[in-house]
DNA sequence: TAGTTAGTTAGAACAACTTACTAACTATTT
DNA sequence: AAATAGTTAGTAAGTTGTTCTAACTAACTA
């Protein structure tokens, strides 16, 4: 529970103005205090404290009602008030970009993950970051804080990454090591979950209150925002749709704490795709090699791919079974095959769960991680401008 | 978002100091100062209005420090300052029950459903809640308000029941109904939503944040608590657990949407569990039977209730790895059985989850829905007592 | 009687509110 | 074209309500 004083309250009420400018703007304050019902002269206040911090513009008057009137000054939001930095960690990459508070990319950067050791990959990424900021010719004082996508379970409170095979990383206190480089504040999380957010934000899921994201590809993982909120579950690894068992007879030959991976993973994620049909064919098979093959007219890589999709496609039903959400999301490695999963998807959801949903493919192309892990920032940063 | 005003603050600090004394009574002005806080003179303003509106007392004085000092005033929640009413209306019972704050019953009444038409059975609720109110010597304003538990999907925000097939209710305008007759406030959510809500307020889910509850009996649901808060999806249909599909392969012979209830639901519910040992014995058996014959070694008995038992627990597993709850509470008619199921599951959760997760039977035995519902009222009503 | 703690009183600070104002515009009348 | 009435935007002055600090009184121990 919280204590309030006049600080809180004033800040609330800030925070308030400056939603309501953002979704109606132009604004005048006139009409924002008839929209969010508070009075003129507090309005009035708060619009120019918002003004003097940077957060809003003036942008000249309006024009009066057909009855008459003064010409109301109109007020719009200054996305470029302040940038944040955000940052994809990822098994193959590192991408990061700078963006301005609307989630436009103006600086971006990546390189290839196993080109730096371990200790070096926070070195580069430090110079990355600051070749983009000199090339924005901004200071320190512009940006608001950076957001970092991990592919691994994450404890975002202490911005330590608890396990992220991919990247050898265990008990890592990423956050304490990246802080040593900047000034600005630093949060940490998993990176389906910061794509989830993005797609919140800027995506498919605008503005919905519930939304899972599903992420296949090597392995399989889903984020999801219940109730407008990123669900982390009681110790950061809520989503592990990899584990769900969708053949309870098969599952008895498979044991996942064995095997160090779930059982949907074992038959639906990309990897085992390609390893499923390379042992049918005693050859390499890459799971797009597997996609191509099945698109051929290939019998085992038909076999092979369809279960994995009607696997995938249970798995989805029971996610929605239980979690009632208004969409759900898909990316990840295969998101680039979606048309061929969908209709199978559909149909399994349609006939086994309770109430449909849709199914889209997620929004974003190669910036997805950093818009993501912006967005996570502005989620999780306390501050007068809140996503 | 809120707009803030010093009325909200108040009222949030005013909360603020009720929970304090509610979880460390009994307590004083000036420790309730330090533990929030707050200034000495704001507590005792706020704890004069609480004790004013009759929510908390003063009980003596305490001791003093080891060092001397002034000796304080102790200070206790009041669970008597008013009284909730709640309600269970179930496909065999109706049972409703009058609670102190602190979840007490002081009263309780039930009657069976099947001896009220549809439209008796308000006015024989009214009737019992009449007594009971009488029977504590209780008036209008001792009562704080109702909460019902009704055996269906229910749109919290309208107090409309959506679909009770048991009740026979279809867009049932319930709360209107009910208010017809009360002045107090009265809420309605699925019986499932109030278990769990019960659970975490006085039983094996207490203080925590993210719980799941599963009723086995007619049906399977399931309701759960997600970051303290009763999580009810997008269309206040999460948790359909008996939508869970646990085998794909069987699946396929199936259609939930057809047969009018879940996969799960028509192999490990109660009802499921009877027709099918039913159809093998060919003579009618129901599922306690069945628990009995298996008790017994007989084979078919063993068969049916085991692969039940079976395709619940990875359901649950399933459940689990989505969520990652801290804990797992079984109820409904077959938690009486709770031992002979616990073994089987929790060796499929330790196998199939990502991190295990205690599965534990439900607290409660016939006053469950009462306290259930007492709960939901209390989350639901806007008032300087919440839990 | 000195030291300590509990609780209250007095008044300052602050944020939102109401009321009444000025500023700036449209439309209509003279 | 000028004057005027009516309308809307935004500001100023003063009130209310809440928390805070500082200083007080009350009540206790040693």
């Amino acid at each position: 529970m919280q204590k309030g004083n006049s600080a809180y309250i004033k800040n609330m009420n800030k925070k308030l103005v400056l939603k309501c400018i953002r979704d109606h703007e132009p604004i005048s304050r006139s009409e924002i205090s008839k929209r969010i019902h508070m009075s003129k002269p507090s309005v009035s206040l708060l619009v120019e404290n918002l003004i003097q911090e940077g957060w809003v513009l003036e942008t000249g008057t309006g024009e009066s009602t057909i009855s008459g009137g003064r010409k109301p000054v109109q007020l719009v939001f200054n996305p470029k008030s302040f940038y944040v930095i955000g940052v994809d960690i990822g098994g193959t990459k590192v991408s990061s970009g700078i963006t301005c508070l609307n989630g436009h990319i103006y600086a971006y950067r990546e390189f290839a993950t196993k080109d730096y050791l371990e200790k070096d990959i926070l070195e580069r990424l430090y110079e990355d970051v600051n070749r983009m900021v000199e090339e924005l010719h901004l200071t320190d004082h512009d940006i608001m804080g950076m957001g970092i996508g991990v592919p691994g379970v994450t404890n975002v409170k202490e911005g330590i990454v608890v396990d992220a095979p991919s990247m050898k990383w265990r008990n890592f206190p990423i956050r304490e090591r990246v802080s040593q480089n900047f000034s600005f504040p630093v949060f940490v999380e998993n990176d389906v979950n910061t794509s989830v957010l993005g797609e919140q934000w800027l995506g498919a899921g605008k503005s919905l209150e519930n939304i899972i994201y599903i992420a296949v590809g090597t392995g399989i993982g889903s984020g999801m925002i219940l109730n407008g909120k990123l669900f982390r579950g009681s110790s950061y690894s809520a989503g592990e749709m990899g584990y769900l068992v969708t053949d309870a007879r098969k599952a008895k030959d498979y044991q996942p704490t064995i095997e160090g991976y779930g059982f949907l993973e074992s038959i639906a994620s990309g990897t085992s795709i390609g390893k499923r049909l390379s042992s049918l064919k005693s050859e390499h098979v890459t799971a797009k090699e597997a996609f191509e093959l099945r698109r051929q007219g290939d019998k085992d890589a038909i076999e092979i791919v369809d279960s994995a999709i009607e696997h995938l496609g249970f798995g989805i039903a029971n996610y929605i079974s239980l979690f009632d959400p208004e969409l759900v999301i898909i990316g990840g490695g295969v998101s680039g095959s979606f048309e061929e999963y969908e209709q199978t998807i559909s149909k399994i959801i349609d006939e086994f769960t309770p109430k449909s949903c849709q199914v889209v493919p997620s929004t974003f192309g190669r910036e997805a991680g950093v818009v993501g892990a912006v967005a996570l920032f502005l989620k999780e940063n306390e501050s007068v401008i809140q996503i």
